[in-house]
DNA sequence: CTGAAAGCGCTAACAC
DNA sequence: GTGTTAGCGCTTTCAG
């Protein structure tokens, strides 16, 4: 396709605005903000909205939050690729609940290597608020560094509370246990946990292990972590180890990774839960499509509205109430 | 969880990082920007890095474009909740591939109803580069608007080229045109079609099922749209009223809607593909993963290298290299 | 009720 | 080589 730039359309900004319709910058700027100290007269507000609108007038987000001291953007790390439904799901309701609430949703796919290089790109945009709800993106340090910038409400998931930071208790390797205690009390022993290669999952992966791991300990169960692509050709191959190991059971760290197992599991004729029993976690709708069905854990967060709630007082208000903390079950299927 | 703000930290800026050096704040940004117009002695230099690094300084990106007349942010409007694996993988080789070419890119969830109300929203960013790939989000207005906020990079996917926009080339309404072509080569003409009901995916299913009318007409086989949400109790209902009706086919909308249809079909014991044969699109892992392995219809893009490439030319040079066509296949399984 | 004026933090001519 | 200076587009006192 041929492609060349058209010519460059000239630059609205409020100066023009204000000069078409025959008043001050001031006083475009008060009509456009609807600030309620100054009054202005009906017929002049309606002039500034018509010359602004001919005009094609946006605003010029920057502009304004760098003179205001202030940003109404939110910054929500998270690679859409290392997200299952479940949190997508979240994520478009919190870009509902807190676009309501006047702000600027933004999702910020995080490749960096470690907390503080995150946090100073996060900080660079000055958001007003943070939502870090991957395990383990922050630290001490990384939320100086949004501190620093400006950015006080933040808000993340962790086992217990972060200073300076709104925790929203929920713990990673709870999702382990509460798979491991289902795994246990089916009688399974020899536990396998598929652990995810993809990056930025191993944050997810490696609590989860830990959670099984604690709970094999006490019941004298054996666990061996299994590395795995998301792949057919890799799930056939794990397949073929899963059986060569003798095991019982395999945590599939989510539904889609488990599923995967499950279905080269089946391939090399391996009777699930039979010889081996498969359990996932988010609950998404998959585990109710494959066959065997596939025993999950799922887990709640707040609903979208209450933490926007929270993000809007930590803003303004820098304090917010407790919530309820993240909160994990098992939905026992077939697979087990 | 109680909680309470902390401290305010101080904000440091360049001139505070210019102070600790004992430089202006014009030597510091030199410094940091590595402009090579002015000299700056390698002593100078690395007092400069030491102080910025001591006091944890980070530029503020707002100001910085503000004043450079340029940013370095690129936008890519997308709901996370309406992405596919396959477009999200995308997303996040994008991400890569254009952050080391130095941009940021940050996705936007478009809550808008309409392109031009959409373009007002990303324009207040004043975005160096906007990627709007799902189909119909863009108008000639709205690229207007875009146009007016000094973002002349504009990508899209769309059947033909749009002015003012590099366009790449991709019809949606081929995945229904191959779909369908398949389908009646295999002798079936009663074709339903699932059309979610979830906001943001009209505008990929709409096209979709306009290609199959098209196939359908010419060879005399009758569709029906079948409107369905995402979930089990909908799937369930749905496969009734496909078997009621006497389809002898479905095209899914894409896999993830498709597998749930099918599974559903399934536990109503209609045979898939002996009654109803089913199609999905997007070729996603899923596909492979039921049983029956799902006949699906892949898409390729080109390479995020590749793109990000053009992004960055359109950016720097205004215009840039054709680039190939998007691409369709159908992949046929066991569900057809 | 409206306008003049002072910056927010930063970059890039242009001086020295 | 390094510093001075003039804004980028906007908000917000403070006068009138």
């Amino acid at each position: 396709m041929a492609f060349s730039k058209g010519p460059q359309a000239a630059r609205i900004t409020s100066t023009d605005v204000a000069r078409a319709a025959g008043v001050s910058r001031a006083t475009v700027s008060f009509v456009l903000n609807g600030t309620s100290t100054a009054r202005i007269s009906e017929e002049t507000r309606s002039r500034v909205l018509a010359a602004a609108d001919e005009l094609g007038y946006v605003p010029h987000a920057a502009a304004r939050s760098l003179r205001a001291g202030r940003s109404d953007l939110i910054l929500l790390p998270a690679a859409v690729s290392a997200t299952g439904r479940l949190f997508s799901d979240w994520v478009d309701d919190m870009e509902t609940a807190l676009g309501e609430r006047g702000y600027t949703v933004v999702l910020h796919g995080n490749r960096s290597p470690d907390p503080v290089t995150a946090a100073r790109a996060w900080a660079q945009l000055r958001p007003a608020a943070v939502l870090a709800m991957a395990p383990n993106s922050l630290t001490a340090e990384a939320v100086q560094v949004l501190a620093q910038a400006g950015t006080t409400a933040v808000l993340t998931i962790a086992p217990e509370p972060m200073p300076g930071v709104f925790t929203l208790l929920g713990d990673q390797s709870d999702i382990g246990r509460v798979a491991a205690e289902h795994l246990v009390s089916r009688g399974r022993r020899r536990i396998g946990v598929l652990m995810p290669t993809e990056r930025g999952l191993s944050a997810f992966a490696e609590p989860r292990l830990a959670g099984i791991q604690r709970v094999a300990t006490v019941h004298g169960a054996t666990v061996t972590p299994l590395p795995m692509p998301y792949g057919g050709e890799a799930a056939s191959a794990l397949a073929v180890l899963c059986r060569e190991l003798g095991l019982d059971a395999v945590f599939g760290y989510n539904d889609e990774y488990a599923a995967l197992l499950s279905a080269a599991l089946n391939d090399h004729g391996v009777d699930v839960p039979g010889q081996i029993a498969v359990v996932g976690a988010d609950d998404l709708l998959l585990a109710q499509i494959v066959r065997p069905q596939l025993t999950s854990v799922r887990y709640r967060l707040p609903a979208a509205d209450l933490i926007a709630d929270t993000v809007d007082s930590l803003i303004n208000r820098g304090t917010a109430e407790p919530l309820p903390s993240v909160w994990f079950e098992p939905v026992p299927r077939q697979s087990s």
